[in-house]
RNA sequence: GGCCCCGUCGUCUAGUGGCCUAGGACGCCGCCCUCUCAAGGCGGUAACGGCAGUUCGAAUCUGCUCGGGGCUACCA
């Protein structure tokens, strides 16, 4: 039998980190054993979908390179078939009718509470009469199917990573699978989809490991296939321990994309969040992934996001590519600041001298932009500060402009400005700072020698000029 | 409150009775390299939540306890 596993998000957002790493679990289980990714759209609450996520969420699965085998499923297109099976418990007795008012079910549960009893379902319509059910729903009161759970006894279900999970039924009350609005609810589709998609194996988040026993429950009854592989995945938690939330910074993934981070480095760090292949590796393409993946070793605890080390891992990724790939995604972002007239050999040097040291493709674009800004060019006040509080600020500058006037055009004859410099009894490092504000308009950046090469010698000479000028 | 899950350096983790005076990585600190900032190299800091028990021996097994998280909806 091949394996088949599915990853399914509610349109109601765009993809989170945590949903994201729900997803390549997913893949990864597939891909490493030749089995299928399939997804499917749970969009039964209708409130809360909208369709522009449907596509974002695509969208974002495909930057990660979380590609899916068959079309994905839509529950909002199989209504009838979560209805059809409702009816199929309803008449089997494994489901049956309310007709409770919301402002009933309030007064029970406040009840409950008072009584120092959890909320839940009291049963009070489970044994309606036909009679009784009629005149109900003829005074017009909203009508939902609950699912009938065991009163004793235990539910249990075994995980590949906790082992044997178990509750007892009586803590669990009936539940509704059917709203009076007759759109069905997660549980009942959950169940259909996962019999009807041939799902083999379950792999999802921890928050869900206790909705298990009900699906199971509704499962069972709806048919005597065999029950799907569960795996629940611990969850990621921000710094604080806490759920993420969008209250604390990104969390969608494509907030981390817009950031510069590479899908490679994400696909990388979210892989390493929950699992860790069985040796010391860290830094791993998709293959060695893929090859080194195993649900038996997704650790138990909760991990909690740390947005260093994914720096850190991105900064490996940009070295670790070629730069011509590296080019290819910084132009987006250069053609979005500079405009559609970039220097194509510029953008390639400036990318090459500044991969070795950049740790998101924004810090990249970031370190050159003082190439294109052109006539834009400008030294902000604070940098300017910091840049003239160098000794011998005037010799330096005339001994650098003499030094540009005369050298071959270089990066190795403009880096002999040291000498200018050291002649002056000045240590070069010491007065650095100055020449790259100058330059490039901050303190610290892409090399200075490569940067004047490529600024060209003109544009080089006059923006020192400059500097002595406002001296 | 009830139920469920979890508990190794600040963080991600390795570890399944002796190989552990607990290993790796990020971070942090220091040094080296050096045209800035980085990157890189070298070194350092730092953990088995607690208490009992089982055992010749426990991070690894058991119980209790404490702590964290999740669920407890006509959300998914």
């Amino acid at each position: 039998m091949t394996e088949r596993v599915r990853f399914s998000p509610a349109p109601s957002g765009e993809l989170h980190v945590g949903s994201a790493r729900t997803a390549l679990f997913n893949w990864l289980y597939a891909r490493h054993t030749g089995g299928a990714f399939l997804v499917r759209i749970e969009d039964t609450d209708s409130s809360r979908t909208r369709e522009e996520w449907v596509d974002a969420i695509g969208e974002t699965m495909r930057w990660l390179g979380l590609d899916w085998d068959e079309p994905p499923w839509r529950q909002s297109a199989r209504i009838g078939e979560y209805l059809a099976a409702a009816d199929t418990l309803l008449a089997s007795g494994a489901a049956y009718e309310c007709y409770d008012t919301p402002a009933e079910l309030d007064a029970m549960n406040a009840q409950r509470k008072a009584a120092g009893l959890p909320p839940g379902y009291d049963g009070r319509h489970r044994d309606l009469s036909a009679a009784r059910r009629a005149e109900l729903a003829a005074e017009g009161r909203p009508r939902t199917v609950r699912f009938r759970t065991p009163d004793t006894g235990r539910s249990s279900f075994l995980d590949v990573v906790r082992g044997e999970v178990s509750v007892d039924w009586s803590t669990i009350s009936d539940f509704v699978i059917v709203r009076s609005d007759g759109s069905p609810l997660f549980f009942l589709a959950n169940a259909v989809d996962d019999l009807a998609m041939g799902i083999t194996h379950v792999i999802r988040g921890e928050d869900l490991i206790d909705t298990t026993h009900r699906v199971l429950a509704i499962r069972a009854a709806l048919s005597d296939a065999a029950v799907p592989t569960y795996a629940h995945l611990p969850l990621i938690l921000q710094a604080d321990r806490s759920k993420l939330s969008k209250r604390h910074g990104a969390v969608a993934v494509e907030d981390f994309r817009s950031r510069g981070i590479l899908a490679e480095a994400l696909f990388n760090y979210l892989t390493l969040l929950g699992w860790a292949p069985d040796d010391d590796r860290e830094v791993m393409d998709r293959d060695e992934i893929v090859r080194a993946f195993t649900l038996e070793r997704v650790t138990h605890s909760a991990a909690i996001f740390d947005d260093k080390k994914l720096e850190w891992i991105n900064g490996e990724w940009i070295r670790r590519l070629p730069t011509p790939e590296i080019v290819d995604r910084v132009r987006p972002l250069a053609r979005e600041r500079y405009g559609a007239g970039l220097d194509e050999s510029v953008l390639l040097a400036a990318v090459t001298v500044g991969q070795e040291r950049a740790s998101t493709l924004v810090a990249l674009a970031d370190q050159m932009d003082f190439l294109f800004a052109g006539a834009e060019f400008a030294v902000a006040d604070d940098a300017w500060e910091a840049a003239v509080a160098v000794e011998q600020p005037e010799a330096v500058l005339d001994a650098v402009i003499a030094h540009v006037d005369a050298c071959d055009w270089t990066v190795d004859a403009i880096g002999e400005m040291r000498t200018a410099i050291k002649d002056l009894g000045l240590k070069p490092g010491k007065v650095m700072k100055l020449l790259y504000v100058a330059i490039e308009g901050r303190p610290a950046g892409l090399p200075l020698f490569d940067s004047m090469a490529l600024l060209g010698r003109d544009e080089s000479r006059a923006r020192l000029q400059r500097a002595r000028t406002r001296l």
